[in-house]
DNA sequence: AGTTCGATCGCCT
DNA sequence: GGCGATCGAACTG
């Protein structure tokens, strides 16, 4: 039951708004699917930690461009890690997607993450989900409002509080509360 | 439960 | 040439 991606507009906002408001929205890869529990804001000029802190880069130009695509990067020689790009065209704004929820194809799941044991394992952290939903940078620049990413809103409506805290695994720009999850939800990468 | 460390390589100075 | 928006195994306590 492929419900409508969400339209442009969602992600022609500032980054915050749409790194709160992509918690609990279903992504979707192939066959595999999960429900959004844990995301990042990573700014423009001011957020050293962000890649486009220092302006644009050929590895980074997908964020500079228009709003609900994927920028996909690969990072310590192993993993790739998912952002979906916010801001209206030409101004700078990510959001990292850091868990899921698995849903669709958790048996597919676990063959691409035989390290994980159990389901909560399967996709709490961006290197792994990017695994588990067989996100490469082969899907770098797409348009998740048309595919092969897509994200969607979730059939029922849920509520939930929605946590904050600090970025995870940065050093730079390291104090900004920029990180939010779903609150009690045992599958972010922590609590 | 917490800490340390190796794997592995593209990007940018 | 150094380092990074990570992960998992090995180790300690």
């Amino acid at each position: 039951m492929a419900r409508a991606p969400l339209k442009r507009t969602f992600y022609a906002r500032p980054t915050i708004e749409v790194a709160q408001d992509l918690l609990g929205k279903i992504i979707r890869h192939g066959s595999t699917s999960g429900r959004i529990v844990e995301t990042e804001a990573y700014l423009g000029i001011g957020d050293l930690a962000a890649h486009a802190a220092s302006g644009i880069t050929n590895r980074n130009r997908v964020i500079f461009g228009p709003p609900g695509h994927a920028y996909v990067y690969f990072i310590y020689g192993m993993y790739e890690c998912l952002n979906i790009v916010a801001e209206p065209e030409g101004t700078a704004g990510c959001v990292l997607i850091r868990a899921l929820e698995p849903i669709e194809g958790i048996a597919l799941m676990r063959r691409r993450r035989p390290a994980a044991h159990r389901d909560e394992d399967l996709a709490n952290g961006p290197g792994k989900l990017t695994r588990a939903l067989a996100i490469t940078l082969a899907e770098n620049g797409c348009d998740v409002t048309r595919g092969p990413i897509v994200v969607s809103a979730p059939a029922k409506r849920e509520n939930f509080e929605t946590g904050v805290s600090r970025r995870v695994g940065i050093t730079k720009s390291a104090d900004l509360p920029l990180r939010y999850f779903v609150k009690g939800s045992r599958f972010v990468s922590r609590g």
